[in-house]
DNA sequence: TATGATACTATCAAAAAGGTAAGTAATGAC
DNA sequence: GTCATTACTTACCTTTTTGATAGTATCATA
């Protein structure tokens, strides 16, 4: 998750798929390694960078930074900063953010399903 | 999308999300770059993997395969080999890969809103 | 005998995503 | 004057995903 090349291959593969399938633009969206888990966790209210960083122990600061400022570049999360030392910085889903919450919901049940399916 | 080591930090940290988060879990299992595209497709009935390709002409064989068998391992669609010559092979959602279907509606109505959003 | 159709495999290289570790700025508490 | 706190940033490296290209098997047809 860096800079993209905009002259690849994948990269036009990409931009294609999304153009002519909206599942697949939206996919592209949500669907880093984190940002789902994100969106999760802020769907119950806004939350500081320190406490998402507990939700998700495992996450470094640079992936957790990178897919916060992904989110706010795709209007998905809203950041305030406060002018406080030290610094006090809330993230909080947009409207559209919270429409999420449906599709997440159907991911969920979509996903317990399959996991029981797959047991055996 | 080949061998995975299981070692890695990465693969630790995405089995722990997954585990805990069946959302997660489940946009692991349709978030390849070409996964939903396919299921998209195979979503009105089964293809073959020649009609597949010609679906999305910008896919590498390789790349079809791969997914293909992804989605073979995880239940998603079956596979049907018929013993002649030239080889035909058809694909087909299964019953569990069916009930993507309002998950893909759901995506394709937010990913409608989310693109007018960004518009300007 | 060569060609074509189909559904692949096998290598190798490039790009994208993710991880590690260290550093920064501002200020209040000690 | 040093330390702690918070939310980052930077540089570099590893892992994972994707792409390019060429090759395989089988038989029917030309």
């Amino acid at each position: 998750m860096t800079k993209i090349k905009e002259t690849s291959t994948n990269f036009e593969n990409k931009k294609l798929l999304e153009d002519e399938c909206l599942e697949v633009y939206a996919s592209g969206i949500i669907g880093g390694q984190w940002t789902l888990a994100i969106c999760c966790y802020l769907i119950n209210g806004k939350l500081r960078f320190g406490e998402l960083k507990k939700c998700m122990p495992t996450i470094t600061e640079r992936m957790l930074t990178l897919q916060l400022r992904k989110l706010e570049k795709n209007k998905i999360i809203t950041r305030t900063v406060y002018a406080e030392v030290p610094p006090r910085v809330e993230y909080e889903l947009t409207a559209i953010g919270y429409q999420l919450g449906t599709i997440i919901g159907e991911l969920e049940d979509w996903g317990r399903k399959h996991k029981e399916l797959m047991k055996p």
